[in-house]
DNA sequence: TTTT
DNA sequence: TTTT
């Protein structure tokens, strides 16, 4: 029985991501991410997408990226409900994030020296080793 | 600048496709798709994803869609702000299809031949042509 | 009984695509496309994928894409067997674009104006218009 | 830059997977994915695409998947040349798979309990714990 | 065989 | 609010 979420986006965080840890400890790293839409006109052509991160990722989130830097995410999208202030049921979309390319360089902070090792976290393979198929 | 939204769905119908039009006279179907997380125990363990399709392809899923259908979205996560009753701003999700895939036959309801024509939506193309490469 | 096959690319044409067409008359555009492989670095950091497209997507292919021009691919991953010249079977993959987005602008040919009104191929909808839920 | 390769594909392994060793000692499993083409009919309407998986994600396969189990196989799509026997230039098309999710049980081989622990290897997260916004 |  |  094959169920399919899969969400691909590209787009520049609106805003520093903010990372907070649950009651076990674990991170969770939270920003929303602004995708223009394509070929669209007009004043409001982006969708303002919040994004979430768990654990190692969302720790890797909170100290690689900032405020408009362009990431590819690859998550799913997860339909949450949670009781706002007025006790209304509420529900609210995310995507969670399985894993995030960073595609461009962290600005260099104010006296920083501007060398970033990590400005890339995927999981992609590209062994310069030959297969050794038979 | 390349920005993507991307967004693939398996899943079933929650209910029965609405069919409205704007004042335009543009259809738009909406329905709710159940997308099961796979891997995921307990109670609660699908998404309840809200799913628009306009013009066209909207009609075919008036037409051809029923509650419990599984079929294939293929579209992008909209963001789309409204005014709710109490005079509130909200932010509602939703993904706008760009196709459907119907990877089951409709329901044959009572007093209905079971024959239906139309049990897929796609935009694959098999041809059984050679291409005539050089 | 759901089977998927989807494909996603983002590169550049490595070459002017080429249209043919079938003995029934069918239109199929044909060309490679580079996508570089983000991380990897050395040499051949790139994979050169065989993408082709039919009829009314082969014609705007033909019309619209030169060589170097940034495109997005959605389609899926066909493999097909011919016989080769020495009369071996030999097995080749392509994409089958089911859409194509241009991502870039056409180069202006001399003693072109540089005005293209089709620059972009896609299926995406934005309406203005307010969708008439109740 | 963006570049994306991005492949989703859900079919059944046309043979047992095969594991073997780089020189360096990385496992790499190979195996064979026939994926149904919806709405095709006719004698010929799969394709069956070379799947390739390194490190851990090989171990897994070899371990839990055999010939007939249906899987979903998300990855990118690599174009590999290598020299033929005949001296020849040749290329390959194989998606390197990045996660695999096993979407049935392996068979029980005889004088197996038939139970299985690992049925699935995904990267999906679904915390139970409430994500602690402000 | 190849793109930036 | 919900599907199998």
């Amino acid at each position: 029985m094959v169920e399919i979420n899969k969400v691909i986006l590209v787009g520049r965080l609106a805003q520093d991501p903010e990372v907070r840890y649950t009651q076990s400890g674990k991170a969770v790293a939270s920003f929303t991410l602004a995708v223009n839409r394509f070929g669209g006109q007009g004043q409001n052509t982006a969708d303002f997408i919040p994004v979430v991160a768990w654990e190692k990722l969302a720790e890797i989130c909170g100290n690689n990226l900032t405020k408009g830097q362009r990431v590819l995410v690859d998550g799913r999208l997860q339909i949450r409900s949670y009781e706002a202030n007025d006790g209304q049921k509420r529900r609210v979309a995310e995507v969670v994030a399985q894993s995030i390319e960073f595609l461009e360089r962290k600005q260099a902070a104010a006296g920083n020296s501007g060398e970033i090792d990590i400005n890339s976290f995927g999981k992609d393979v590209f062994p310069e080793e030959e297969i050794p198929f038979s």
